[in-house]
DNA sequence: ACGTTTCGTAAGCGAAGGCTTACGGTTATG
DNA sequence: CATAACCGTAAGCCTTCGCTTACGAAACGT
């Protein structure tokens, strides 16, 4: 999950599994579409692969990749256990807040 | 979006958000929960609060602190846009697959 | 069999990032 | 008014990271 995070933080990563959705290409045609040299491509598929981000499908000499929506789930699904932890710690907050004020109306100064 | 993945990359990040979800601690006693000095977690206030992850409230010396959940649902938001074009293109790819199977049945050899 | 294509990996470089110590500035406290 | 408390910022160090060039390995084509 750290992975994942740290993978989709840079911005090239994301446009390289944009560009992944959905078809196949191989690795050297990744790197047509971007100015960087293909091993610096080629390193940062490595990086998505190692983070469950992309498959690798190997053809003969072409290394086809793909991008792995199961992949971006994963990290949906702790986004939104993070999410609702943190509302949750609201709610408890405002109710202990809440409780607070209570205390304070009855039994003050 | 961008400054908010790089912020999230980060693991003690992450856990000084999970720290400041629904409670406001000033910064110092944020430091306190870890074991980095405090000007550390001072700088990754900082990040966190110019990504919008987190809000800061000035009142005397102090500096408070608190986790913004819209900021982590702004983020939720892009992931699913993110999901859900993978998945398009992947029924996009998958239609056309199919188109390809059906001329190679009809008109081939 | 030999050259070519396709590709991952190693080595090295410059920039960025996280950390510490040292410092200064503002607010509370006696 | 002097001292202490609380905190952000600057400077410097070391590691990590993204990139390039150079290289080696495997499969393909003729």
């Amino acid at each position: 999950m750290q992975q994942v995070l740290r993978a989709l933080a840079e911005p090239r990563r994301q446009e390289i599994l944009r560009l992944l959705s959905g078809r196949e290409l191989p690795s050297g045609e990744v790197a047509t579409h971007f100015s960087v040299s293909r091993p610096a491509i080629s390193q940062h598929l490595q990086v998505l692969k190692a983070a469950d981000l992309v498959s690798e499908r190997v053809v003969g000499t072409r290394h086809l990749y793909r991008a792995r929506p199961e992949g971006l789930a994963e990290l949906r699904d702790f986004l939104a256990e993070f999410w609702d932890s943190a509302l949750a710690r609201l709610s408890e907050a405002a109710a202990a807040e809440q409780e607070r004020i209570n205390n304070e109306r009855s039994g003050s100064t």
